[in-house]
DNA sequence: GTGAAAGCGCTAACAG
DNA sequence: CTGTTAGCGCTTTCAC
């Protein structure tokens, strides 16, 4: 017996009603005496009918209260309208912002989302399996590990797959990333700048494209002003796995000074373990910076710098490169990388002068971005 | 043209496939010389075919990629497998957990999520009306404030729906909840055992059913104690309405010295508030106790005292509900309400004694609940 | 245990 | 513009 059996409840029960039939186009179409299929071109926008026969429609189904079946039509159309979503969990604080934006972005164009989530430990697979059972006209992964072979499967089966978030070396697929390597280049130039000598990097899924860029650009950064022996270790996405990590850093001989971490998930734990178990002050004693800007950088609280991860903006090229493909019936492979910033706060201590990255490109400036 | 896309991109494109007709039953029957209904039997679990044939299916069905048509399907047993989750936001973190633990449930059974979320301006009409062409099985809301004749339709339409964190008068709708009056009411047991006076409230949605349970219980237990008149705000379950509720009540002549916040999510925010703009000292200026029990209650930083959200139990008791109701095909009325228990930690002035309900049960005491 | 045949509710030609 | 007709891919009787 779950749980949540337990506790009051009123077992007995309440009114009842049995399912009714579904109301078809076929009974629309007799009340309002009219063909089955002055019915449908009643409800398919741009579809030839006189308005008086429409109207007629429209009010006879009212009055049954009919709803088109979607399913009947995608049989037909050989379009579901349904986008499959993987994101394998939710904790990292943006995939519910993400969620919401690509929901709302695909519903305006009268797509619906069928999710995949909370198989963190479970195979993928048999997951997957379902989704492509209910004919999903795109899919869209969102997380960072995931079997790549997934979306083998999806080319082969003709749907277009769009990586959000990860990008891969498989030619049939398009993905929106953020620019991770430029961030964490613009991090080690900051750091550098703000007079640290001790780095540090605590990686995500270190497998992860994602991950990858990030610790290659922030390596990048540091070695061109000289700096290659970094502590690294590994936080795994995972709250538990991240604290352990930041132990292992700050109880060094040598603690680090500035250490940047994979995500504002994690980094936010990061900065609870220096602060309440090592006593170290931020940015004073060290100084911490995250990845991804989530909302709870900006509290008062943790004032976590941080790099950018621009969800609109990704959320918006990743579905109109669903869009595209899905109306051109064809797969092709597109990587879209979405330009961030350095959004500087007061978990990293503050350089004398300006900052600029290789390229010339303004990072930072005392005083404001003038 | 939206942001995204601006910022690098590889617009020569690559490799391009073109979407493949998907493989049918009939020609899996063909290859593997049966009949096309064999190969609906096979993969119709509980089916009679000889397990020769099943292999013989199965090898052919392997071979070509065949996947069986979901939609197909639904037309004929008129079940899609599909539940319909209607969240309108997801920032309160409770969401995302309740969204992975759904779908794993969900997913367990053979069922689908279809998800709308993301229209916490929008109205939720249109979004509904799609829902229902898709035939979902069953509706899951799980905001606290909808409107609801929505469920009115659905019930119209013979589709089962279980609130989820929220009640309803409606007669044909389930409702799972966690024991928000009770909570409301240990809260306020607790908080006069802590020895404090001045009493606040900062609500959610003042209109959900929810925030008026967590409320009545509150006030039911303060008054017990002769606390009748006590501070008042809305949060609106909204970050921005908290903070301008809490500096309402904090700049007040008279500030308070125990806040009850309707949701830890909002909690939070009244932490960070009475800290870092009002320079108050917490809990001995003031306590803040929430509810929800949301993971960050338990981080060092705020250490969140607060009474808790059985989560697990609460999505299992309305995967349940709803996989009675569709099995049955009829539909009930239950409700359940999960308990739940006071989470003590920090943020909240510990009483000297033990701290008892009006019914005797013990809410906390010294040194742990023995 | 198996195949033939009849649809599920709809869209998409096709004549008129 | 409208009705008729033929399926979409599958499940489900119904004989065999």
């Amino acid at each position: 017996m779950p749980a949540g059996a337990s506790g009051l409840s009123r077992p007995e029960g309440g009114p009842a009603a049995t399912a009714r039939h579904a109301v078809t186009a076929e009974e629309v179409a007799r009340r309002a005496g009219v063909s089955q299929s002055a019915v449908s071109r009643a409800f398919t926008p741009g579809a030839s009918v006189a308005p008086r026969t429409r109207e007629k429609v429209l009010a006879a189904a009212r009055e049954l209260g009919y709803r088109p079946n979607a399913m009947a039509r995608t049989l037909i159309t050989n379009r579901s309208r349904i986008i499959g979503v993987v994101m394998a969990y939710l904790d990292n604080m943006i995939y519910p912002d993400v969620l919401e934006k690509l929901a709302a972005g695909l519903q305006r164009r009268g797509y619906q989302m069928l999710l995949f989530t909370g198989f963190k430990d479970r195979h993928s697979d048999p997951v997957f399996e379902q989704v492509m059972q209910y004919r999903v006209d795109g899919l869209l992964l969102a997380s960072t590990t995931l079997s790549s072979d997934l979306s083998d499967e999806c080319t082969a089966a003709g749907v277009p797959v769009v990586m959000f978030n990860r990008m891969t070396e498989h030619p049939l697929c398009s993905s929106v990333t953020s620019d991770n390597r430029n961030g964490g280049r613009q991090i080690a130039e900051f750091l550098v700048a703000g007079g640290h000598r001790r780095f540090a990097y605590i990686a995500g899924a270190a497998i992860s494209s994602t991950n990858r860029d990030r610790e290659a650009g922030f390596r990048e950064g540091l070695s061109r002003h000289g700096f290659s022996q970094i502590g690294y270790a590994e936080g795994n996405l995972e709250l538990g796995d991240t604290r352990t990590a930041a132990r292992g850093l700050f109880a060094a001989d040598e603690p680090p000074d500035a250490v940047f971490v994979g995500s504002d998930h994690m980094a936010l734990a990061v900065m609870e373990v220096a602060r309440h178990e090592f006593g170290l002050r931020v940015p004073e004693d060290v100084s911490i910076v995250g990845y991804d800007d989530v909302g709870a950088a900006d509290w008062p609280s943790f004032s976590l710098t941080s790099f950018s991860l621009p969800v609109e903006p990704m959320v918006d090229a990743a579905v109109e490169l669903m869009m595209e493909q899905i109306e051109s019936s064809s797969i092709l492979s597109h990587h879209r990388v979405v330009p961030g910033c350095l959004a500087v706060r007061g978990s990293a201590r503050l350089p004398g002068g300006p900052v600029r990255d290789r390229d010339g490109t303004l990072i930072w400036a005392p005083g404001g971005m003038e």
